[in-house]
DNA sequence: GGTTTGAACGGCAACAGAAC
DNA sequence: GTTCTGTTGCCGTTCAAACC
């Protein structure tokens, strides 16, 4: 058994983190990659199997359950059947080099959907994983852990699967970017044949759009540098930094995705500030500039816990609307210490 | 000079989610 | 439940630049 399995059982009680096997991860291995909101739902099938997802079990989820994560559609028996059908259209292809053998199956094995308590409003989907996806978890030694929330916020497949297979190099020692053939990077982005035959629709319409996606919600900041030859674009490097302060990707999550793309393009103001649930403010610029601003030089962890008592005390949520001035208020009271 | 390519711009259908 | 708005995904057109 491979070492992915053991991290995902282990982290099985985490309900904000989801760990993908890396063959499943750098999904060029798939084709027929499944649409967004059938994407969203094999990676909430994966975190619910955790670390029995290689074993030949069966497994099982409610509608209510698939319907409480945000970012999923409020979906009923119709619309979660087409959904499935992608996801038993997804084929595997594993090329073990050492062994010189490549296994291509299927995601799934089989899914059925219950619906004799539909009257009810709920209904229970039980699922078997194929032996190719259980053969390639249980040999993985390498894992992604992605965080639930920015996958279920993400707004298209392009999106889902580049933050995907990125979260999936993240972690390696001294690789802070990684270069894909044009070909490469369809197969990444899961770009349908004869889809977005240019360069120019490529990048403008999958690439592009992915990238400002995974910037605005995520933990990482992407960037892309195309090589060319000549003037073709032959590949494109696209690189990555864990940023020091997520907060503002925290924050979108938090709000609702109408005005997202213009508050992304700066176009539109941001979503109010919501002052950080845990840790200090080191890495919080914004919260240490209104801290600064007040005339406070308390310690910068001491601030924050003292800050979330006094709104805890007071019943005052951290995402209040005019929180930034309560803080100010806080730290100006506070003063030279 | 013809062809290919990237960049910029816009249009349209379909869909999801918010607002009422 | 319906309407409205924002967004995605895809395609087309035009123009300029590079290539053959």
């Amino acid at each position: 058994m491979g070492k992915t399995i053991d991290v995902a059982a282990d982290r099985a009680f985490d309900q904000t983190k989801t760990v993908l096997p890396a063959e499943v991860a750098r999904g060029i291995y798939m084709r027929n990659p499944p649409r967004l909101q059938a994407l969203k739902l094999m990676h909430l099938m994966i975190a619910t199997a955790a670390g029995r997802m290689a074993d030949e079990v069966e497994h099982r989820i409610r509608l209510s359950d698939i319907r409480k994560i945000e970012g999923m559609k409020n979906h009923d028996r119709e619309s979660l059947t087409p959904l499935f059908q992608d996801l038993a259209a997804a084929v595997l292809t594993h090329d073990d080099t050492n062994k010189k053998v490549v296994t291509i199956g299927g995601l799934m094995d089989e899914t059925r959907i219950d619906y004799r308590d539909e009257v009810s409003g709920d209904l229970v989907v039980t699922w078997w994983f194929g032996r190719t996806f259980r053969r390639m978890a249980a040999e993985s030694n390498h894992w992604a852990i992605l965080d639930r929330q920015t996958v279920f916020h993400l707004g298209s497949k392009y999106s889902v699967l580049l933050f995907q297979h990125i979260s999936s190099l993240v972690n390696l020692d001294n690789i802070s970017a990684k270069t894909f053939t044009v070909s490469e990077l369809r197969a990444v982005l899961g770009v349908a044949e004869g889809k977005l035959p240019r360069f120019a629709n490529l990048k403008k319409d999958a690439l592009m759009p992915a990238i400002a996606d995974i910037n605005q919600l995520s933990r990482l900041t992407l960037t892309t540098t195309p090589n060319k030859v000549g003037r073709t674009v032959a590949s494109v490097t696209i690189g990555w930094q864990v940023k020091k302060d997520p907060s503002a990707a925290k924050r979108e999550l938090a709000s609702s995705k109408i005005g997202r793309e213009a508050r992304r393009n700066g176009t539109a103001e941001t979503v109010a500030a919501i002052f950080p649930e845990t840790g200090g403010l080191t890495y919080s610029p914004h919260w240490l500039d209104l801290k600064r601003a007040a005339g406070c030089n308390k310690d910068n962890d001491l601030i924050a816990s003292d800050f979330r008592r006094f709104c805890r005390d007071r019943g005052i949520a951290l995402n209040a609307r005019n929180i930034e001035e309560i803080f100010s208020a806080f730290c100006a009271k506070v003063g030279q210490v």
